[in-house]
DNA sequence: ACAATTTTTGGAAGCGCTTCCACGCCACAT
DNA sequence: ATGTGGCGTGGAAGCGCTTCCAAAAATTGT
């Protein structure tokens, strides 16, 4: 008798009739104290709970709910500016969303959180951050009718997208070191994984940097890039052998703020002053950047979380309205640690 | 003929049977090729999407869902440490769990949409954070058998609670600050709003700010606190307010770290260096603090997130066996942002 | 006392799906 | 021809609830 039970069995126990219970679940009027008192006395002694699926089914009330999967809990404040946005839009709505978070350990875990929400119908839309999807699995979202968008993915393999454009946010960077006079510029950044659907960021903001340099006709120097785990830590080891490099970089450009802060952590360390003996850029403008003071790439990450949700609502309400998929074009945010050279 | 359409519509369209949708939705085997693309093309046509809530119904699978709801997600990175120790935790379990989110904007939204909850029966176990509730409400939850968990809330007044030591954090990060020589000391810290039901984290804080000054026999200036709105810039208004008196601190306690490196923009901004000119302390030992070099209180708040979500489960499945709930004492992390000028 | 309301009650029907059973059909062996 | 097995299929039953309706009980008025 360990089986969950339901309103009948409270119904029994309590003497009375399941209509009686389910008016007392809803404080429905018209219940006289007595058989209320009976049916809680009941619902407490049985450890009865209400099956959430069996109330949504029968009482006609249609409650959306909005998936959200990422893989990127481990660079969590971006992430969260991003979640953020989605929020604001979504209480901004009439209707009512709930927000459901996946949060993927592992590529693979991905893919597996992914099968169950398909096979579930768990979400009526999928905000997908971070991961890039295969053919397949798009192609499995779209079958199952589950409308979904990708952010900060890269645009090559998740359509559709939020782009970021990264390639032109990590040129926009290094140019305007370029233009403080620099010649000598690092990049710190992450591996480059998982290339087998398309570009990662890391390998974006990579090539928008050689770009840069290429378009300015400057050599590119293999010992001034470095590739790592994502994260502070990496970041300031990586640092740590370009200092100790014969020819330093004068500035350093890191893929993302907490890279960047991991980065100016390790010159300090050593003794050099920022900027002054070196110029370090981030890219994100996460909200502690201001505070910070770091010259960094603005991504609008809250916005892009918005623009994702809003995208998500409209094709569920098969407006035929464009949503504006294209992010503002990043841009850079001078602050105090870049310093003209030239 | 707007209606959503139902597996029944679907078969209609297709000429087939609803079980043959069944299987087609399900990937099912033993379905003709040709069944198989009528039906997927009826689905197309009517644009059908299976009911999440009548999937589970039948489906006799259980999916656990779990709610967190949260007033501050302005305060949004110390939330989000809190939230990946839940999604952690959740993660390291055999049985899935859903995360929903609920992210209130006010405290009278937040009351509506904890009635939803209720209404809905749509979570199992629900995580409130930094929202403190009636005992009304708390009595409601405890009624729909709704298993909750305070966090980071006025211990008084909701319980269970994952208690992190507000006052004696406080008391502890003011004493460090005396035992280093300082006896003017400001307390920067948001507003004592919402007293109706037990103390805010601000005013917590102060009172054990107030309680090693007075341990200590000094004197008490009215015009060292400075409360405000929570956030970077009212830190930063606080700040410059401090620094315009006659005599201004030596020291300065912010009640979190968010405020601090407001208030550090500011003492920076007219030219004092931090700490040769003045010390500041902050409090919650964020994950950017480390990078920042603050020196500021630990206060555990990813574990605050998996404890949480350990009480829950565990209630939820009746174990008998204690859960842990209270967390390590706050302790002070000793960076750069402070010196002894005994 | 009785009739006229009003309140309270039980339970059937139905929400949209899955699952199961029974049946039809076809290919193959006998 | 007759049997045998397996695939494909339709649709009834059932998941646990809400909602409705008609009926029973309680209340009011006369």
């Amino acid at each position: 008798m360990s089986a969950k039970p339901t309103i009948y069995d409270v119904a029994e126990e309590a003497g009375v009739g399941i209509g009686t219970v389910s008016r007392v679940l809803n404080n429905s009027t018209n219940v006289s104290e007595r058989s209320r008192l009976r049916v809680q006395q009941a619902i407490r002694k049985l450890g009865f709970k209400p099956s959430s699926a069996a109330r949504k089914l029968s009482r006609q009330t249609r409650i959306h709910n909005l998936g959200v999967i990422t893989q990127s809990f481990n660079s969590y404040y971006s992430f969260a500016e991003r979640l953020r946005g989605v929020q604001a839009f979504l209480s901004e709505q009439d209707e009512k969303y709930e927000l459901i978070l996946y949060n993927a350990s592992s590529r693979d875990n991905a893919a597996e959180q992914l099968k169950a929400i398909i096979r579930d119908a768990a979400v009526e839309g999928l905000m997908i951050i971070d991961i890039d999807l295969s053919a397949e699995e798009q192609k499995a979202l779209r079958q199952a009718n589950i409308p979904y968008i990708g952010v900060n993915n890269s645009t090559a393999s998740l359509s559709p997208n939020i782009g970021a454009d990264n390639h032109e946010g990590a040129r926009l960077a290094t140019q305007y070191l370029i233009d403080n006079g620099h010649r000598h510029i690092a990049y710190i950044g992450d591996f480059f994984v998982d290339e087998r659907f398309g570009f990662t960021t890391s390998h974006e903001r990579y090539n928008g940097y050689r770009t840069a340099l290429e378009t300015n006709g400057f050599a590119h120097n293999e010992d001034f890039v470095k590739l790592g785990e994502h994260g502070y830590d990496a970041a300031h080891q990586s640092t740590l052998e370009l200092i100790a490099l014969p020819h330093r970089p004068t500035a350093i450009f890191a893929m993302s703020d907490t890279q960047a802060l991991g980065c100016m952590a390790a010159l300090r360390q050593c003794g050099l002053d920022v900027p002054a003996d070196v110029s370090v850029m981030g890219y994100d403008d996460l909200e502690i950047s201001k505070h910070t003071g770091l010259t960094t790439v603005r991504q609008h990450l809250e916005l892009s979380g918005r623009r994702g949700a809003a995208y998500l609502l409209h094709t569920l309400k098969r407006t035929t309205s464009d949503v504006n998929l294209t992010l503002p074009q990043p841009v850079v945010i001078p602050r105090q640690t870049t310093r003209d050279i030239g």
